[in-house]
DNA sequence: TGAACACAAAGTGTCGACAATACGTGCGCG
DNA sequence: CGCGCACGTATTGTCGACACTTTGTGTTCA
């Protein structure tokens, strides 16, 4: 099923492996590509009209995302979402969530320039947030929070907390997809108390406000998952 | 120089990738190999005695540990070390050295088995001071924490925490080759402190001890910094 | 003398092919 | 009828070769 899928032609030398990571990587997070899905090196070699080893080397960078996980010899096949370290999950979101705002509150008065790029990455999510469009929600809050985590200034959280939210959007994906009916406006108020916080340099503020947030993200979704273990339970009794 | 540097012959069929990868990052993290020497495929595919591929596959794992820098259409070389976010690195260390030993502390005295763990590796450290062994101390000393982080149960702070005291071993081999004489016997009862500390459950004293912990280490690389900072400037002005 | 162009060299990015390994299938044997 | 073994199949791990890009050098022209 479609041999070449783009018929513009193979772009530039070192394009190769990188298309091919982020489609995948796109796909993975979109959760078009389900935990578990084979990927099939000579299947996707000539999905993307190149040959095996750009397509390897593409697979080796999400397996460095934890993306896909490689089992030798045999296949590699997108990495299973890891339920049991849930909660340790979100205890790591919270801090970066925290030490990222806190960061900002304390350069924020200083950089007007990050500031307007905070605020763009928050027009795009008012934006999804209007369009019911859960994906693309998902990446504007996430753009959001890096743009924070950039005004902050420590790339070595910056690359932590970026893992971390790409690692969850998959979670957070299959939780938007249940409600896209109910917009969560509630997330805009916040975020906009959060720039409010920033610019204004209250980092104590901030961190409360940092907290609030997380642990409304934390909730929504463990009240979600509570949902689906009780559906998954129900289901399983038939 | 040393065409094929292992006489025994390939072993398993996937260990290729992985024995150039343990042995270049062993190399780079003991700066054997100096920060800026080119990487050439090549030539390292016949210093091992195998194909380019492999080797290939090796650098991209390095690349994505941020210990090489690969240059498009060029070679990759030794990544330099970032001397600019030094301060950021050890704001990242010490958060870090803070949440794990509080949470070891939390877990500590319902977890013997991991306990002993710990003071193996405490052990190791000891065995490395008292053999003014360099490379084994930074070794224990990273094994050793990296066990509490064990201990305290969150996987996404492990993996943090183990990428963050990689990357600064090329630092601390730097520091520490510079005093081989006098043993910084003040970590080893540091560490015991921080053994106490945890097998009591005493939260509050562990954070204590991780703050001065890393409080010492972090004085201390500043304080040669500043050092080589002045003898640079001294050899600059003959 | 200086600058721009062409050329050569070095090294990577990509390719197609081969060999090895793990799994599924069918057979034979108890 | 069930179990183990050999074989076929699918897919990876590795290889050698070729094409493209970049850098440095030498040459020519103003």
């Amino acid at each position: 099923m479609a041999a070449a899928e783009e018929t513009t032609k193979a772009k530039t030398r070192g394009s190769g492996t990188q298309k091919v990571y982020e489609t995948l990587r796109r796909e993975i997070l979109a959760m078009e590509l389900t935990p578990g899905s084979p990927l099939d090196e000579v299947r996707l070699s000539d999905r993307f009209g190149m040959s095996r080893t750009p397509v390897r080397e593409a697979l080796l960078r999400l397996a460095s995302d934890t993306l896909v996980t490689t089992l030798p010899n045999r296949n590699t096949i997108v990495s299973a979402i890891n339920f049991a370290d849930m909660p340790h999950y979100f205890e790591a979101l919270t801090l970066m969530y925290r030490i990222t705002t806190r960061g900002a509150a304390a350069r924020g008065p200083h950089a007007p320039e990050m500031m307007t790029s905070i605020r763009a990455r928050q027009g795009e999510f008012v934006a999804a947030v209007e369009a019911q469009d859960a994906f693309a929600m998902i990446e504007a809050n996430r753009e959001f929070h890096v743009a924070i985590a950039d005004l902050a200034g420590n790339p070595y959280y910056t690359g932590f907390f970026s893992r971390l939210l790409d690692e969850g959007r998959r979670i957070l994906r299959l939780y938007y997809s249940t409600f896209e009916d109910r917009l969560p406006r509630q997330y805009v108020n916040e975020h906009e108390d959060i720039i409010a916080a920033i610019e204004a340099g209250d980092r104590e503020q901030a961190d409360r406000l940092a907290i609030d947030h997380a642990g409304q993200i934390v909730r929504q979704i463990q009240e979600y998952l509570a949902r689906e273990a009780v559906q998954a339970r129900a289901l399983s009794l038939e």
